[in-house]
DNA sequence: AGCAGTTTTGCATTCGTATGCAATATGGGT
DNA sequence: ACCCATATTGCATACGAATGCAAAACTGCT
């Protein structure tokens, strides 16, 4: 039965045999702006669409030493932040004309194979969005001359590009938009306490409560995790010196911590207790949680990332790029309001405090 | 400054020439199956780890003609089923030494670029778990000999290979899930009309319906869009004849329903109104919603995915196979309890009818 | 028509790997 | 030591498209 038989493929040189050409004209005619004159490309595109002919990328990589493929690291998508970036990524590449090679459901400790398939498949340009094992893996693939972009995360050697937020910055207006709340009692949720992010944020925070004269902060580690941050927030909230208010490194764990303070503790929100996210992400903006969080232009982010990627694969240059973009405190109904310091900008509630 | 210069890149000629070999020996060597003594395999495998030598994936699919990439079409990410599909995707995928080529975040209606990619890089099978342009992209995809699954969801014509649930089925154990719970006006929010899922979960409710003698459906139309699902029931349920058992077509909506029906009109669920959703998707989980759904078992739909994808490939036949797994409909606190039929299996409260 | 200048074309080669075939090396048995 | 069977190796070619170069075909001008 023929079996394991392929598909057979139109090929340049079939289109150019039965365009009466050869077989660099419909090369030609399928590269812009080659040298090649109307009369003939008409003919070799008669041909091409008679036969179902389409220019066969792997051969022209090849040639090319371009695959125009952009992978994309992205160890878990749990958390909707990551399915929106992957969307948007989506759409921009595919502006560029890239493709999208994507690398996921993979747990973060195995980063060997996945740097093996990255070399292999010469991808462009790549993307890391993944937790854990950026630092390894970025100076791995940087090393071998590829365009790395870290996405939402630095490291330590800003030897790779990266696109982040002033998570810092972020950390501190949470910290001030609390302390004007009137909060007296201040907890925070970790996520990966390795990951730049929640360093950040953490460290923007307790500067902020700090300068305000809170120093105490109760602290639980929620590794990013719904199940981890679920039992973070059991342990912390179920105790009688509960905070009244709480940061919580990211909207994926927020709405599990309001899940468990709600249903479980029996908490009143924000009445009992003020959250506060990060990311701002689609469950933050259903009406059940209503999270005040720190939003991170996904889009400008997405675009800067993009942007670095293209830079750096028509010059040939590897340098290292560092886009920093602002968030905003998005106010909604998770966190007691202050009395001041709140304004509404194109139908969104903002807090912006008094500066100085 | 030597601009446009890309990564060199070791080739298995300069590895052969290191080792002391021929290029064809470095080839065996990184070729499961190959003829080559231990003995030269050493030696290949010493000068390659020096050079950092990593064969090239690009090259050996031209001459293979196997890309060893699967192309998955996902137009949007939005609901996290889909998501949740992607990386348990990846994680099979990998296993079988595949790469995830993804598209997503295009609009829907412009399937022809999306095609003439797919064509271009010569991807071994498709994914396509794209609402609405399933049905042309897939016939085109399957006249070009490529093995396409179509997933949780059909055309009209089953010539091409797909995945699905027994949507029918479920629609059916809903309404009788809802009957059984005593209700007596029933509502229906309506995902994508064109769409297989849809079609079948409503025909199923609205059979399990008429055979407990109820024939009147409320109904409306939420395209499986967050939004339009929230107009949808602002319009529903505002009325005062509004349903009391409300089948929404997947949770993704059902959430978004819920919220307006809680936060928006003040309704109590379960008590003014039952809602019972469909996917079983991490938010239905979340205790704030409670959603009671019929499941689709994700991870057995996806390892038939790739299961058949893998069979067509090897065989090299393209012969359209159907595989239809059951779902669950589980018990949470989103709608009312019928007196009977809801049993407990591994923690979790399934609904389970006494048969006939 | 004839010529210089410009486009357009085809030839031949290249990218990096896999593989059929023939040549060579290895091993075992006597 | 010799022969045959088997395992390993290298040679040469193929995959499909891109491209430098030289030949050929136009163009406009006198």
């Amino acid at each position: 039965m023929d079996s394991g038989v392929k598909k057979p493929g139109v090929t340049s040189s079939q289109v150019a045999r039965r365009a009466g050409v050869s077989q660099s004209a419909v090369s030609r005619t399928f590269t812009p702006g080659a040298s090649i004159s109307p009369k003939t490309r008409a003919k070799v595109m008669a041909a091409a669409k008679e036969l179902g002919y389409r220019p066969n990328a792997i051969a022209r990589s090849l040639i090319t030493n371009r695959s125009r493929i952009i992978a994309v690291v992205m160890a878990y998508l749990e958390n909707l932040f990551y399915p929106d970036v992957l969307e948007e990524l989506g759409r921009l590449l595919v502006k560029e004309n890239y493709r999208l090679l994507l690398f996921t459901g993979f747990m973060d400790r195995d980063s060997d194979p996945v740097f093996d398939q990255l070399m292999q498949y010469r991808v462009d340009g790549i993307v890391l969005a993944s937790t854990s094992l950026s630092s390894e893996l970025s100076e791995e693939c940087a090393a071998a001359g590829i365009p790395v972009v870290l996405f939402n995360r630095t490291t330590e050697r800003d030897a790779v590009s990266s696109v982040t937020t002033r998570n810092r910055e972020g950390g501190r207006r949470v910290a001030e938009f609390l302390v004007a709340g009137g909060h007296k009692r201040f907890g925070y949720i970790s996520g990966l306490e390795s990951s730049s992010t929640n360093r950040d944020r953490f460290a923007g925070y307790k500067e902020g409560l700090a300068e305000a004269g809170h120093t105490e902060i109760i602290y639980e580690v929620g590794n990013y995790d719904r199940a981890e941050a679920e039992a973070a927030a059991r342990k912390m909230l179920s105790k009688p010196d509960r905070p009244d208010a709480l940061f919580v490194a990211n909207d994926h764990m927020a709405v599990a911590v309001m899940d468990v303070a709600r249903h479980e503790l029996g908490l009143s929100i924000p009445e009992d207790l003020s959250i506060v996210g990060y990311d701002d992400v689609g469950p933050a903006r259903w009406t059940s949680y209503g999270i005040t969080s720190m939003s991170q232009p996904l889009k400008r982010m997405v675009e800067a990332t993009v942007n670095i990627l293209m830079d750096q694969i028509s010059s040939g240059e590897i340098e290292a790029e560092h886009r920093i973009l602002n968030g905003e405190l998005v106010v909604r109904t998770s966190a007691r309001l202050p009395k001041s310091g709140v304004v509404e900008v194109d139908g969104r509630r903002i807090f912006k405090p008094a500066k100085g």
